[in-house]
DNA sequence: CTTAAATACTTTAAATCTAAAATGTTGGAC
DNA sequence: GTCCAACATTTTAGATTTAAAGTATTTAAG
């Protein structure tokens, strides 16, 4: 990337028609940011470890649970499908990083846990990962965090409520 | 889905653990707030136009450039990979959709619009997304729009700056 | 002029993702 | 008890995505 304040005119927002609405600015800013930081974070997972976002992401929900996840409460989460889940489990499952134990009272559903190799594993992986989150996010004070966090809330909210 | 109030909680902030730092809980809670309007996006654009959001992007960055867009500035502005561009691209321009012209000074290039059909029936597609996304940040007051922009434009530099 | 690096784009291979169908399980109505 | 709808997950088929390799063109250095 040659010209970095080029490339930075040269996303989602840019040359937006006078006429544009605010929201619709707001929304392709939103996603502009999003994808970014995104994409970052994937280029990053890549090269230092070896492995990708949606994996990281698998991990990361598993280690937030310490009793474990089943298989939708992984999609819920991971806001994927569940087929998506499936594919991503077997992967890790077998590179020994997660168990899926069977639950006692329903035979259809899956525990999903983190083998003490991947919650290792992650540990590596998540002090990085905060690194560079915060290096990405670094610029913005404890105000403007806590401002942002709390339209971003309301924003969640509103379109939580709608139907659909 | 049967709750909405769960299905809020259970997404990518939920359970954080308390020592999770504030920048990890603020990327997340971006993450989901793009995620989920993204997808909701997705699933009205294919029940309501059978088309998908990189196709409804593609057509949106060639309407808000009349001149027209080369391959390399499309793949920049949708911040998606050169090959994905030359995908949809394919498909569009099976569809009449958009023209790809050749440029008289650089045989390598290839300059891409929108045809007369591919702009009316993008007309269509705009006007019901700008309602989609009016409905969806509507919560917000006038303010909020500018405060979330103010923020959002503060971090979207301070990304960019990074190198690497 | 010749060659090599840079550029613009496409192709390829592999992973991811989705929606929908299929499989197996549970629970309640009757 | 039987049946049927709901549920949890997996499988399938197809589309999308990416990174990297490949092709063709341009630029510029020697």
């Amino acid at each position: 990337m040659n010209d970095k304040a080029t490339a930075v005119e040269l996303n989602h927002e840019s040359r937006l028609q006078i006429e544009d609405h605010q929201s619709i600015r707001l929304w392709l800013r939103l996603l502009t940011c999003t994808n970014m930081i995104e994409q970052r974070l994937r280029a990053r997972l890549r090269e230092e470890f070896a492995t990708t976002l949606p994996r990281f992401d698998f991990m990361a929900q598993l280690d937030r649970a310490p009793d474990g996840l089943t298989m939708g409460e992984l999609s819920q989460r991971m806001m994927v499908s569940g087929g998506n889940v499936s594919g991503i489990a077997n992967q890790l499952s077998g590179e020994g990083l997660i168990d899926r134990n069977p639950v006692p009272d329903n035979r259809r559903t899956l525990c999903v846990t983190l083998t003490d190799k991947g919650r290792s594993r992650f540990a590596d992986m998540a002090a990085a990962h905060e690194r560079w989150v915060v290096e990405m996010l670094g610029d913005l004070s404890q105000a403007e965090h806590q401002q942002i966090m709390m339209h971003l809330t309301k924003l969640k909210r509103g379109v939580a409520a709608l139907e659909s």
